[in-house]
RNA sequence: GGCCCGUUCGUCUAGGGGUUAGGACGCAAGGUUUUCAUUCUUGUAACAGGGGUUCGAUUCCCCUACGGGCUA
C-alpha cells in the first residue's frame, strides 16, 4: 500500500477539519498519530463558557479512538506565551495590529510540535488547514509552495504564508482541495463525533476574547484624544506615475511617497473625544469609540501611541 | 429691564391636536470570520418642568428653568 510505513503526526484539535484530515491520512495508507495541544490555561480572558479545551480535548481522543490511532497531548503553553502572546502585547503597545495565528504557525504548529513530531518518528506534520501544497523541481532543487485552499470561502493559506521551504517541506494539509461542505459529509459518513461542532473562532489555542480587556493584563488604559479629520485634510494629490516609468522601475523614493503618506497630525483635525488607550484599537476599527451624532458611521484612520491620540475620519470613502 | 426665537432617544435630528413619535450615529445582543477588524440582523432609548384649553396635548396658550437675537 502506498505510503505504507511513513509516519505522520496530525493536530487534532477536536474540530471536524483536523478530524477528517486525520481520516484521510489514515485512507491514504500513513501511520497516523493524533496529537492535541493545550497551549494556554487562562480562562478568564474569554467571552464565552468556561473551558472549552475540555471538550475539544475530550472530542479529539473520540476521533483518535475512532480511527484507532494513538493519541497524546502536548503543552507549549510556556513557549506560546513567550513567543506569541508577548509579541501581540508589544505590537499593540507600538499602535500596531499583530496577527498573533500567523506566528503561531511558524513558531508553534510548524517549529516546536513539528520538532516534537519528529521526535516521535514522524516525515510529516499534518493540520486541518484549508491550504494546498505543490512543489516543483528549480536546478535539481526541490521548491515547495502555498496555494490558498480550494474552498475559497475558507482558504486559510493567510495563516501559513510565514512558513519556510524547510517547515513547508514537512507540512500535509490532507483537506485543502477539499469544500467545507465535503469535510462534513466525510465526518458524518465515518460518524465522527466532530461532525456537527461548529467551526472555531477567535485566538488560537485562546478563543475569543474581549481584546480590550485582555490587552489590559499587560497594557494600561490611559486617556487619550479622538481626533477627527475632515475629508479634505489632505492637500496632495493622488500619486502619479512619472513619465517613461513603469511599476517595475519606479525608484524606491517614489514608492516610499506612496507607501508612506506623511503622518496624520492633531492640526489637521479637531478633538472630539476622548478613548481609554491608542493601543486598544486598530486601523479600521469602528466600534469602541462611542462617539455618536455623526452622520456618517466613524472609523478609525490612524494611531499615534506616543501621542496617545486616535485619528478618525467619517464614512468609507474618507482618504485617511 | 422690554420685544422675539429655541429646548424631542446617549448624540445629531425628523415630525406637528389622535403616530407603534421616524432616521442616522452610538450602545447592546446575536450571525459571518481560527488574527485584529470589517460586515449583516435584531434590539435599547426621547417630546425640559408645571399649569391650562380640548373628548384627546409632544403639538395650541400661560408661567418657570436653560440657551440664542434687537434695545436703555
Amino acid at each position: 500500500m502506498k505510503n505504507k510505513g511513513i509516519r505522520v503526526v496530525v493536530g487534532l484539535s477536536g474540530g471536524v477539519d483536523s478530524s477528517v484530515a486525520a481520516w484521510l491520512l489514515k485512507e491514504q495508507g500513513y501511520e497516523v498519530i493524533g496529537i492535541f495541544m493545550r497551549n494556554w490555561h487562562d480562562e478568564s480572558v474569554l467571552i464565552s463558557k468556561e473551558c472549552p479545551w475540555v471538550e475539544d480535548s475530550t472530542d479529539a481522543l473520540m476521533v483518535a479512538e475512532k480511527l484507532d490511532i494513538p493519541f497524546y497531548t502536548f503543552d507549549f503553553s510556556e513557549e506560546y506565551r513567550k513567543r506569541i502572546v508577548d509579541y501581540m502585547f508589544s505590537e499593540y503597545q507600538a499602535g500596531r495590529t499583530p496577527n498573533p495565528d500567523v506566528l503561531c504557525n511558524r513558531e508553534i504548529k510548524f517549529d516546536l510540535f513539528l520538532k516534537a513530531a519528529e521526535g516521535l518518528g514522524a516525515t510529516f506534520v499534518a493540520t486541518g488547514h484549508y491550504c494546498r501544497k505543490v512543489s516543483f523541481d528549480h536546478d535539481g532543487e526541490t521548491i515547495y509552495r502555498l496555494l490558498a485552499g480550494k474552498d475559497p470561502e475558507k482558504d486559510q493559506s493567510y495563516f501559513l504564508c510565514q512558513l519556510n521551504q524547510e517547515q513547508l517541506s514537512k507540512a500535509l494539509f490532507p483537506i485543502g482541495h477539499l469544500l467545507k461542505k465535503k469535510v462534513r459529509d466525510i465526518a458524518r459518513e465515518q460518524q465522527l463525533v466532530t461532525a456537527e461542532k461548529r467551526d472555531s473562532q477567535g485566538l488560537c489555542f485562546i478563543g475569543k476574547v474581549r481584546l480590550p480587556e485582555f490587552l489590559q493584563q499587560k497594557l494600561k488604559p490611559a486617556k487619550g484624544k479622538i481626533i477627527l479629520i475632515p475629508e479634505t485634510y489632505r492637500q496632495v494629490a493622488k500619486p502619479v506615475l512619472p513619465e517613461n516609468q513603469t511599476w517595475d522601475t519606479l525608484d524606491q523614493k517614489f514608492l516610499d511617497t506612496i507607501a508612506f503618506p506623511p503622518p496624520l497630525t492633531p492640526e489637521m483635525g479637531k478633538v472630539i473625544g476622548e478613548h481609554n488607550g491608542a493601543h486598544f484599537f486598530t486601523i479600521g476599527q469602528r466600534k469602541g469609540l462611542n462617539v455618536g451624532g455623526t452622520e456618517k458611521p466613524m472609523f478609525v484612520i490612524g494611531l499615534d501611541t506616543a501621542k496617545n491620540n486616535i485619528y478618525t475620519g467619517l464614512g468609507e470613502d474618507h482618504p485617511g
